[in-house]
DNA sequence: CCGGATTTGTTCGTATGTATG
DNA sequence: CCATACATACGAACAAATCCG
């Protein structure tokens, strides 16, 4: 009897329903507004509904579902106003991580970091379609968190992904442009560049400039 | 039969045991490291489990407390490190949002302000004990905070709140300075100055002056 | 290496609050 | 305004995982 492949130790029901819940609001199988029953859902994925309940006040908290007492919980997607907030804070918080990263950042690190782009690469090489648009937004996310962690500041990290979470439904299902891939290989080889001659003051402009273009864009959607 | 002083309405058990159990990290009754049984904090409270549960996994998320699944709740403070980090937040995070605040308060909320100005200068007159000194703690917040939520930037506002619950155990636990108070009452003139004639550049400058003034007398500690 | 004690994770049943007729 | 329907909030018991002897 083989053993089950993934590893499943310290994972609880919770924590699975909570990433399936986070994976159907990105790709959108669930709209803003959306209701969702703590029974139903329960029925979907065979527990009970407290594993549900638990999920459900998690996402409440990282802001992707809205929860009322004794009313339910739907789901909740920022509006372009909160939109706005959030790439204003990422345009401050993001830039102070890759700032320290510069400095911190080990050869090991750096390695890591050009395997990922990479494998972006590879991934970008192949036409855009709605399969690897997912495959690519994860990747390109694993790539900007190489660097923020390479800064140690693990609470500063973590209030960062918090942020993508929160906007990850637009990334995933707005329309990339078709200069889009070749932008971002431009940029991610600037930002392995800057790393590797440790110019932390040169990547937090750099990536802060990026970012309000970026930001420009979503707002016009 | 009379009804009860407070409206319970939309309280639940969780939130009122959360709320509790952040004043006794606050105030030094649970120390970091404190083992939060579920059973043992129910037994407190006259409740089940259950929402004692719920509340540890919210102040998780909050980064007051630290649950390891199958093991169970420890009161978390921030190292050193990571207070550093949350004020290199607060220096970019707070100054956004007191500028935006600027351009945006009405005459009413300018009003409300210098009204909480007032409650809290009363409170400084009187000598500076443990007692009041919590009093103190939240009359200061709610000032800070009726500046920032003027900025109608909601998630910002929300963050804002985070990272002062993090470092709350800190602030009121630490011996003030004798001329605090004064330096306090200066400083929040000069708030209430600069947003009543919607200088938000020069806010933000002086209040990201300040945050790193109290940051360094913390570093010290 | 294994078994008991302990604590959390989950299930199911009941109570309570909300909204609609 | 009250009754009913519905969904969540809570309580008690069982199952699973961890730690220690």
């Amino acid at each position: 009897m083989p053993n089950s492949t993934i590893k499943l130790q310290n994972m609880r029901m919770k924590d699975l329903i909570e990433k399936e819940l986070m994976n159907w609001i990105m790709d959108g199988r669930l709209d803003k507004g959306q209701r969702l029953r703590e029974d139903e859902l329960a029925e979907i994925f065979g527990v009970s509904r407290i594993p549900v309940r638990e999920a459900l006040h998690v996402l409440e908290l990282k802001g992707l579902v809205e929860v009322t007492p004794y009313i339910g919980a739907t789901v909740r997607q920022l509006s372009s106003s909160e939109v706005k907030q959030v790439y204003l804070m990422r345009c401050l918080l993001e830039p102070l991580a890759a700032e320290h990263a510069a400095e911190l950042i080990t050869k090991k690190e750096l390695n890591n970091l050009k395997r990922i782009q990479e494998e972006l690469e590879c991934l970008c090489c192949v036409e855009h379609n709605p399969e690897n648009r997912r495959m690519v937004y994860d990747k390109n996310r694993d790539f900007h968190m190489a660097i923020y962690n390479a800064s140690k500041m693990d609470i500063l990290v973590n209030l960062i992904n918090n942020l993508w979470d929160n906007i990850a439904f637009l990334r995933i299902r707005s329309a990339y442009s078709p200069d889009y891939p070749e932008m971002m290989k431009r940029e991610h080889r600037d930002y392995i560049h800057l790393l590797s001659v440790h110019d932390g003051k040169t990547l937090s402009k750099v990536l802060r400039e990026n970012l309000e273009q970026h930001a420009k864009f979503f707002q016009v959607i």
